[in-house]
DNA sequence: TCTCTCACTTC
DNA sequence: TGAAGTGAGAG
């Protein structure tokens, strides 16, 4: 491995890197002001408008390609950079004083969610994308005014089961399939001050469902396995893959950085609405639900009720006969359809949202599902008033699930991570899916960056779901209030420690996941430069590698080439013998050992194939909850200090050593992160894991025969139904124009 | 279950 | 005006 200087770098195109890492390449500025080569950047070659040479999906171009103008930090525009630019030196990472902030999260349309998510919030996946409705929208307040924040949304799999839609109700239908590589979607306008943010309602309303794994993304940042939210690969992009019939909650993340590429060194808050849950599907199941869209969502004007086109008149007219139909043939049923089949259909879901309003405030995840066996009466029975009743009872009774419902809910896993810091006792069969309030303010986890000292003393769960609020759970003063549960976990830290902090993981971890193990930096030298993105990041950013790619081109030789020297670098291997093998030999190297292929914050250009790849083989190498649940790392993080220095498995000439030239700020962090790392290996990182206590069966609440008033369901009514058929047809008949034939089957 | 096309809508 | 977002319905 030669780390050694290889070309000279071109002046001011290296220095467009410096927004990546102003905080890592004081001495290689200043060596770069100096006249001095930078040791070991390789050759950049820029298109004389380097911006230019990027492609990045459109939610994306806009930060990204503010980070690569980079004046923010630089005061280099990257635009305006010539080849002949002259150097500037960069200011050295001062750590910023931080005017302390409170962000608190207020979901918008809270009153439209609760309506689907009572009835199960369906979202329809479609190839091509598909919007959420209702959208997903928040307030933010508590903000640092000055201070930049990305703000950041993902969904993630609220549990390890699948559903089927069946006698009108949501049921596991067996074990979930496979993860999807994990999106997540940055809000166009990050970064943004706090007041920009305060000042209106951030909306993510362009993020797309989708179940096309083929599906382009933007470029994927790697986050360390320690890394208390994000674990493993993430790709940035506007579309999120989902399987469809699976149960996902989003996840809304505020992030107080002023550049994306520091994100996986930034703190991350983290906000989970109960109430946003739903599941994916191809096709709507319950019409309750299609209703709902139809009824609230604009572009499905078309197909309301009420209006003047030939679609709503025939649908009044068969709606009529419906009901008519309806009221001759089951006057006679003792089940209401309101309370009964939608309640079947919901349960699962409101068994979620129950307990968000219960004053115990320990909903659970565990309970959104009900197992097949539930009974019938209780279904039957089960109203708002009893629901909640039903879930207090489960409060302060139940500790099991539901096979299927794991004890390694991300979201459960978050909320008793959430609550662990306040030193509340676990109660390992409750997951505190939503605060004690949650109905009016979201489950709260923040990783933070910092020591649980000051963090923690602010942390909103003190001020919410910890265990003083969860005892006075009224105190909240209404809608507006909050009660987030933060868990304050320090990533800056862990840059604040030893040499190299950040850049190795204790071998004790190596193997439990994908990026957990061994220590791994890649020296920019390991890659074969792409495009320009990609250039820049690796020869800017050390472990960071970035580019583009799915839709981008000119990187997959990058892409290769990056891994291959991943895996050598994991492996301890040459890289030139690495980037010799194959592509796809390289991916089964990395994949299939589960190597750690992004130490610390790696920006990667990772195919999809690679990325299904690494997704596979983490689901092999890790448990199905560590790795399906992010936030089981929660419960079995380690003390900051397992950032053992960092080791390059082959020598490093000292004049080009990354340790001295790439990362003197990690080798020499700045006074006030030594203090705080000392506090977090008193972190909650002796938070328990889960037992398994919570995977016992508990008692149905459900029904299992909430009798459905779906026709088709009611094989006993086929008479009925026919007739209901014959009523249809003749009211399409009514149609002069030949329209497309409704299904005569309501 | 899923995908595609269609008619309709918003922006 | 046209791109893009809707659910319906056929296959």
């Amino acid at each position: 491995m030669n780390f050694s200087m290889r070309d000279p770098v071109i002046p001011g195109t290296s220095m467009a890197y410096h927004p990546f890492l102003p905080h890592r390449a004081p001495d290689f500025a200043m060596s770069a002001v100096l006249g001095h080569q930078p040791p070991f950047f390789p050759a950049l070659t820029l298109p004389p408008n380097g911006a230019a040479a990027l492609s990045l999906p459109g939610a994306l171009a806009k930060p990204i390609m503010d980070q690569l103008v980079g004046a923010a930090e630089t005061g280099i525009p990257f635009s305006s950079l010539g080849p002949q630019a002259h150097l500037r030196p960069l200011k050295t990472l001062e750590p910023e004083e931080e005017v302390e902030d409170d962000p608190k999260v207020h979901l918008e349309a809270k009153e439209l969610w609760d309506q689907f998510h009572k009835r199960g919030t369906e979202m329809v996946i479609t190839k091509s994308g598909r919007r959420m409705f209702p959208p997903f929208k928040v307030r933010c307040s508590g903000l640092d005014k000055k201070a930049k924040y990305i703000l950041l949304m993902d969904i993630i799999a609220a549990d390890d089961c699948r559903y089927k839609f069946h006698n009108s109700r949501w049921m596991v239908a067996g074990k979930a399939d496979p993860e999807m590589p994990k999106r997540m979607y940055i809000h166009p306008d990050s970064p943004a001050t706090g007041e920009q943010w305060m000042s209106k309602v951030v909306t993510f309303h362009k993020l797309k469902l989708t179940n096309n794994i083929s599906d382009k993304h933007g470029f994927t940042l790697a986050f360390p396995s320690d890394h208390p939210t994000l674990q493993g690969i993430y790709s940035f992009g506007t579309q999120t893959i989902l399987n469809s019939m699976h149960k996902y909650q989003p996840r809304f993340h505020i992030v107080r950085a002023n550049d994306i590429l520091k994100l996986p060194y930034s703190t991350f808050r983290t906000y989970l609405f109960p109430e946003t849950e739903f599941i994916a599907v191809t096709a709507y199941q319950n019409d309750k639900i299609t209703q709902l869209k139809i009824d609230n969502n604009p572009f499905a004007k078309g197909f309301r009720d009420t209006g003047n086109g030939r679609r709503e008149k025939r649908k009044q007219l068969t709606l009529q006969s419906m009901r008519l139909f309806e009221d001759r043939h089951k006057k006679d049923n003792t089940t209401s359809d309101e309370s009964s089949s939608e309640q079947a259909a919901f349960n699962c879901f409101a068994q979620s949202s129950s307990p968000a309003v219960s004053t115990v405030g320990t909903s659970n995840l565990k309970d959104l599902c009900p197992s097949e066996g539930e009974s019938d009466a209780e279904a039957e029975s089960k109203e708002e008033p009893g629901r909640e009743a039903c879930d207090a009872a489960k409060i302060s009774t139940t500790t099991s699930e539901e096979p299927c419902r794991d004890k390694g809910s991300p979201v459960a896993h978050a909320q008793r991570f959430a609550v662990e810091p306040c030193g509340r006792p676990r109660d390992s069969g409750r997951l505190d899916k939503a605060s004690p309030d949650s109905r009016h303010s979201p489950a709260t986890i923040s990783s933070s960056t910092r020591g649980l000292g000051a963090e923690e003393r602010r942390s909103p769960a003190r001020e919410g779901v910890g265990p003083a609020k969860a005892e006075e759970p009224r105190a909240l003063p209404g809608k507006e209030a909050f009660a987030p549960l933060t868990v304050q976990t320090d990533v800056a830290a862990h840059l604040g420690q030893g040499p190299l902090p950040g850049l190795g993981f204790a071998p004790s971890l190596a193997g439990q996941q994908f990026f957990n193990g061994h220590p791994l930096f890649l020296h920019p030298s390991q890659f074969t430069m792409g495009g320009a993105f990609s250039s820049m990041a690796a020869a800017g950013m050390g472990p960071l590698l970035a580019t583009v790619s799915g839709a981008s081109t000119g990187v997959s030789g990058l892409d290769s080439t990056a891994m291959a020297s991943a895996a050598a670098a994991a492996q301890g291997l040459s890289g030139a013998s690495a980037a010799t093998l194959p592509f796809h030999l390289q991916q089964h190297v990395l994949a299939s050992q589960g190597l750690a292929m992004a130490p610390f914050g790696s920006l990667f250009p990772y195919p999809y194939t690679y990325m299904a790849a690494a997704a596979a083989a983490s689901s092999a190498a890790a448990s199905s909850s560590v790795h399906r649940h992010p936030f089981l790392n929660l419960h079995t993080i380690r003390p900051r200090l397992r950032y053992s220095p960092y080791s390059i498995p082959m020598p490093v000439p000292d004049s080009s050593s990354l340790l001295t030239t790439a990362l003197p700020a990690m080798a020499a962090p700045p006074g006030p992160l030594d203090g705080k790392a000392a506090t977090l290996a008193a972190s909650p990182a002796s938070v328990a894991v889960d037992s398994g206590s919570e995977l016992n069966s508990r008692s149905s609440t459900l029904s299992s025969s909430s009798v459905s008033l779906s026709p088709k369901l009611c094989g006993e009514k086929e008479v009925a139904t026919s007739e209901l058929q014959s009523i249809q047809r003749l009211v399409s008949g009514l149609e002069a124009k030949p329209d497309r034939s409704r299904s005569a089957s309501p």
